[in-house]
DNA sequence: AATACATTGTGTGTTAGCGCACAGAACGAT
DNA sequence: ATCGTTCTGTGCGCTAACACACAATGTATT
């Protein structure tokens, strides 16, 4: 990805921004820029995936998929990530479907290389593994909610998550989708969405949600979205990979 | 670790048995065998451990604990597996309670020894990141069976889950213990149990249940329990460690 | 402008699980 | 043997979320 506006553009994906300048750019050699449209799937259910992805723009949901059809998120991966760490985990496989949330931007970096960085036991290796505890994290803090919260804080904590890896305060995205992802109803989608809306907190229109009272929403979520959020911050917030380079 | 019989208890969990002789050898130097009584808190959330564990016979339980004192558990780590990921991952501490689940021994392994040996980029590693994805398989289907299943079958999930890492078919265990596994009200529990009690799958006495149909269990319980028991087959069952060597 | 389709709004009845309260049963200590 | 404690069993009212049905509104197509 020669072109000196990608660099610029690949420092958006926190992993790789928080790379060594050495790092950085031996590894930005082997990531190329692709354009991901909402809905398209970047892996099912036990495939192995070529590449894997570090997202600057877009998001993706990992879904698990049950034999009935009904389907339930376990995580939200955005410019804060990677998608595909079961390729260095050594699995290969994992047994959720990845969907692009979002549409937008992302690097992608072909297994074989992202393997040899990361043997190479460098920061790289180190980011990788800290992402992947904070991905545990935020997959522990789901189980937590779904079993605890009600669909009104699930919406929020959801709400926010989205948001945080978003540019805009305009999720485009249908009640339909979300209940998909929170494993609920659609109407009771449109219900949680109902009262945040006569709250002022957030603006439906047909096929997306505005984000108009950001505290507003804070103030609702449950617990657990602060828990993750401070979790991802502990472990890849910024210093991080200065203090124990 | 010296005496002889204790090499022989080691291979016990999967993890270490799966070792190449030569790592193994090496690795037995840096154990020590522990009893551990059920109920023991092995960490509080934020807390970093001067040792990892690795279970023979004792089981341990990944809980949450909410603001308000409700639990939930995340994960259970047995023979299996190793207690303490966030020391190799690098995130240090983590934000659950482990607690012993069922007594019985374990090794363990201090912190710097492990991470020399985590460093060393051998088998070791390899098994500990595999056993990690297998951890993150487990905790994400936790998060699916939480929103989209009964309590009926979520008992039946968690006493397989149980019964597998166990030698016994007795289940020390009260119901009011279980409910704050499970996350739900002690009398949920005492319901279920009393459906599988009648059906003859189980026997409820004071303070513990005894597996008496095994076949009986696996018929009533949801595809959450065989796709986590698949996976960590796939990721650990006999012949991975020669099959990517 | 008319039509088809996707999305959201609303109502009705049902159910799983909750919170609370308390009775009975098993156990442990003195 | 008796007392206190810890478990388990049971009942009752309540609520969140469900399933299903269908109306009302947007949006795209022609």
């Amino acid at each position: 990805m020669p072109p000196e506006s990608n660099l610029q553009l690949a420092k958006k994906n926190h992993l790789l921004a928080a790379l060594p300048a050495e790092e950085f750019d031996r590894i930005t050699k082997f990531l190329e820029p692709v354009t991901l449209k909402l809905g398209k799937v970047m892996h099912e259910s036990g495939d192995k995936m070529s590449y894997v992805y570090f997202p600057t723009t877009a998001i993706m949901s990992l879904l698990y998929i049950m034999e009935n059809g009904a389907t339930a998120e376990i995580g939200i991966v955005g410019n804060d990530g990677i998608l595909g760490v079961e390729l260095f985990m050594g699995g290969e496989t994992t047994t959720n479907r990845a969907i692009v949330q979002s549409a937008g931007e992302a690097f992608k970096m072909d297994t074989k290389s992202m393997k040899a960085e990361f043997t190479l036991g460098g920061m790289f290796q180190k980011m990788l593994l800290r992402y992947t505890q904070a991905l545990i994290a935020q997959i522990s803090q789901t189980a937590v909610c779904n079993r605890l919260h009600s669909v009104d804080q699930q919406l929020c904590r959801w709400l926010l998550l989205s948001h945080d890896r978003l540019d805009s305060d305009k999720l485009v995205m249908t009640h339909d989708l979300i209940s998909n992802m929170l494993g609920v109803r659609r109407e009771g989608v449109t219900l949680a969405a109902q009262k945040l809306a006569t709250r002022g907190i957030i603006k439906n229109i047909r096929g997306s949600i505005t984000v108009l009272n950001r505290i507003g929403l804070e103030d609702a979520v449950c617990e657990c979205y602060n828990v993750v959020n401070a979790e991802y911050k502990r472990l890849l917030g910024p210093g991080v990979s200065r203090a124990f380079a």
